[in-house]
DNA sequence: CTGTTAGCGCTTTCAA
DNA sequence: TTGAAAGCGCTAACAG
């Protein structure tokens, strides 16, 4: 490998136009013969088509932007570990875009992505805001969302306000009548709306005389450990945490102050991470599979690309899991 | 943003050839008024310059590859947040690849980079084999290794030796006769090797007629968990783990035997994510800054693309976090 | 300082 | 089937 070939190189060593090498590589008419001296030469050169000229010339890049919210997380993790997987065997590379939580370098970056030409752009959405839907309608260029939803957009996410629903009656047929929900900024809609809803909605339907207060904390172990005298200071029997994050910071705080949970304290999480199987107690959860998520997005994309409708979708499958950190109350 | 409008449609708007409007976007010598009037035409149309005709013209892409042998882990994250934070500043961005632990598929991704034209290639290695030098050697793009190290290639990673040693010596300052080590593969160098070896040495050197035994796991949590009755066949008064990701498998699983960290046995891990901080009891453990690791890994990459020389270096600023899970014998 | 010119490597009509 | 030729959008000599 010295000096990069090019067609016309294979070309002339073949004594045939470049032309037909191009052809050759992409699958139009060629004779069986020529077809063979093509491939010959190109096997001992290792010739490898240009792909700056090649996008340049056919405007596709075979490029996949991919924007991300954060990326040293486990759901973002695996979340990519599905797209890779989909993405990978079309043959489609990923380009990674970080936007630090921040809703405008969010739409920046999906900016940024439209302009290099990329073929496609999957957005890990924190907010879907006006300026997204502007963006996403000025641009052709096919996108889909993630973990949020919007009905001008195509996505594809979890049930938020369902996992919340399951979690409010479990909790609520466990007998608690005083929970704290410790949940996450409004500004996210699917964790810091939806799965408060449908936790207040269906904890309240069984338990019409109960009471959830809120306190809110960021995403962080360190910012929910730090809300534990807060969340104290409201005697609950349960508090329920936005996500498994959250409920490993809270049973750290507990665990110093030599709160027994689940006997003197119950605390749930949203995520189903594998670490929330490891602490103690193991945590009560419910679980999306991301890596699953991360597929679908992909693969919605992909059909997005071949000019298919994808319709949204908020129902990628979650379950129950229940573990060790929630007592029966009485 | 209708139809993407070119060079030469700005050239067109202000009455100048395509060539200053080329230098205008490339700071070559051009009038002031002319500059003045480029940029406002670039302004009201938006125009940006064509990502693929840019490169195949410059031979710059200004796409770093990263070549990574997993997505779904705090460390991989962490590291990748540094990388691009870096390269974001030199207006690059990162074409990620996934080896899924796998050598083979790591050459395989360098070599796909390198026929893809990215300006640079990182290497979050799990091992840097014969076949990584050679593909190094051949092509001829900036390429720079984390993780592990290996005299015929740039890299830069933490002294995992050094690691080990300062748990070997702590381990046998607390009196510690009896240990596992419980470690991964031979294959990774840096953590299956390097970082035994330094605590063996440090171990035995403070303490001659200790004794260590050997238990090798994988990576994940799981897998150390289910290594749990092994590791305590050998009646140990610590068990070291290679990863923090190790450690807080076996504390889960003495957990459910209740046998008591630190008082009947203690552990201990290497790495220092947030969440082995957590734990109960914390993890005492080396704290690598992966983040910090990204960073001058990028940094390092960027000098070799500027024809500079960076020199190996693998003494990463790391420290020794005592946290609550080790125990002091007798 | 500025325009003209010649490609970068590839795809794709259009004729042959 | 095949080759010639044009051109994707841009940069970089080279004159002027």
């Amino acid at each position: 490998v010295d000096k990069k070939i090019t067609i016309q190189d294979i070309a002339n060593m073949v004594n045939v136009s470049k032309s037909s090498v191009s052809r050759y590589l992409n699958n139009g008419y060629l004779s069986k013969d020529k077809a063979a001296k093509i491939e010959e030469a190109i096997q001992k050169t290792g010739f490898q088509t240009n792909f700056f000229a090649k996008s340049l010339k056919s405007k596709k890049s075979k490029l996949i932007g991919v924007v991300l919210p954060r990326i040293d997380s486990v759901a973002v993790g695996k979340l990519l570990l599905g797209i890779n997987n989909i993405l990978e065997l079309g043959g489609y590379q990923c380009v990674i875009l970080l936007s630090n939580l921040d809703t405008k370098k969010e739409v920046a970056n999906i900016r940024k992505l439209y302009l290099q030409g990329v073929d496609g752009i999957i957005v890990d959405s924190i907010a879907i805001t006006k300026a997204h839907i502007e963006l996403i309608n000025s641009i052709k260029i096919p996108t889909i969302f993630t973990g949020q939803k919007n009905e001008f957009v195509s996505y594809i996410k979890f049930n938020d306000k369902k996992a919340g629903r399951i979690m409010g009656k479990y909790i609520s047929q466990k007998g608690h009548k005083n929970v704290v929900f410790l949940g996450v900024n409004e500004k996210d809609k699917a964790v810091g709306v939806e799965r408060k809803q449908g936790f207040y909605e269906a904890f309240i339907e069984n338990n019409s005389n109960a009471q959830i207060n809120f306190v809110e904390t960021e995403f962080s172990f360190r910012s929910a450990y730090s809300k534990g005298d807060n969340v104290l200071q409201f005697n609950p029997t349960a508090v329920v945490c936005a996500t498994d994050n959250i409920g490993l910071g809270i049973l750290r705080y507990l665990h110093e102050l030599k709160i027994k949970v689940p006997e003197q304290i119950s605390v749930t999480g949203f995520g189903g991470y594998a670490v929330s199987a490891i602490s103690y107690p193991a945590l009560t959860t419910i679980t999306f599979d991301f890596e699953l998520a991360g597929m679908k997005t992909a693969q919605g994309l992909l059909d997005l690309i071949d000019g298919k409708t994808v319709e949204a979708q908020d129902d990628l499958p979650l379950f129950f899991t229940e573990r060790e950190s929630v007592g029966q109350i009485q």
